[in-house]
DNA sequence: TTGACTAGTGATCAAACGAACACTATTATA
DNA sequence: TATAATAGTGTTCGTTTGATCACTAGTCAA
């Protein structure tokens, strides 16, 4: 087999390009981009949308990314013998972190994160939470909670017969809510970037 | 003021055929979405520029969404002062972690995250890391080196001469290498989900 | 070894595209 | 009240775009 998959190489450069610029490129620019002739580059899209990884944008006028475009490989054992260049992309599992984050797309929203009072928790300012607005808090939960107009993120706590809002820092105080305590939503993930 | 902040109006048109078109879209159809002349669109989209919502792509044949592009204000629930900003909710997947996290896809790999050398800043046992494979690793960088044909993920730090690994939990102790420390990888992101 | 299939090249062409220009109506300001 | 800036319309023009067609060179199975 000279030509195994070639198109998984060409897909890789595509996304590549999709982070960059955001867009599936125009069959003249993927022809540039892969050292193709724009008939090549037009067959291309049309595997790649076969395979699912593209789609038609409602106006027809482009191609546009299907979910199955984003997902990467998740090494699933750390523990492996030899070069680590035998772990190659496409091993292991396919992985999408929204999927693997976001059950309830539209009742999720991300709130960066201010301040250090959670970061005994592995939680630092900047980062940012996925909450989920509609789901039931439990004490133990991490909840964004409305606390003089301002959201705070803390530990949802039983005390006697009120909950109270419990920092991760020593540094902080409980805070106990003069009446009622408006909970805004369920910490469900962090997401934390480390260049910018 | 009969015509206070249009653009605003446009700008959320301008997201929701994002949502679904995944590209900034032409300018005609710019002036269809929004029933305007395609020199109106063309002004408006550089007026957006200007306020920092969209910028050229690096080929510079279109425009692409910049992180405030995906932002939106309160408008729709109550407004509070001093809020924090927000991330557009999920619906519509206008916002995508992957996207976020991710500006080398092909190169980029997740790996998840064992034991608490790392709990001082913040990384926890079960948390995934987003590797990136190609990129240059400089001290004072989180990186995933290959130590015992296993991978461990400190922190790159210069000691004398040599690269060393320093973890970021007092109770463990910095790794010297023998020889010479591969580097599997630089830590780009982290994700962490709370439920399962 | 013939024939189908696949991944390419190259050329043509109408439609869509972005950029530029002259012009107009409304709003804000000195 | 004059004037500048803003948000539009309409038109032109060279370039880019996607679609289509004819053709070629490997791969693979009957």
């Amino acid at each position: 087999m000279a030509y195994p998959d070639r198109d998984a190489e060409y897909l890789n450069k595509l996304r590549d390009y999709y982070a960059e610029a955001r867009r599936i490129p125009s069959h003249q620019r993927v022809a540039e981009l892969i050292g193709f002739s724009k008939t090549a580059a037009q067959k291309l899209l049309e595997r790649l949308s076969s395979a699912g990884f593209i789609i038609r944008t409602p106006d027809n006028d482009a191609w546009m990314p299907t979910k199955t475009f984003f997902q990467r490989s998740l090494a699933t054992s750390a523990v492996r013998a030899g070069s680590p260049e035998m772990i190659e992309p496409m091993q292991g599992e396919l992985f999408l972190i929204d999927d693997y984050l976001v059950k309830k797309p539209s009742a999720t929203i991300m709130i960066p994160v201010k301040g250090d009072s959670m970061t005994d928790a592995g939680i630092n300012d900047g980062d940012l939470a996925v909450v989920e607005r509609d789901k039931t808090a439990h004490p133990g939960d991490f909840v964004v909670a409305v606390v003089d107009d301002e959201f705070t993120l803390k530990e949802l706590a039983k005390e006697k017969n009120s909950f109270v809002l419990k920092p991760h820092n020593k540094a902080f105080s409980i805070i106990r809510p003069k009446d009622v305590l408006e909970i805004y939503g369920v910490m469900v993930g962090l997401v934390r970037r480390y260049f910018r």
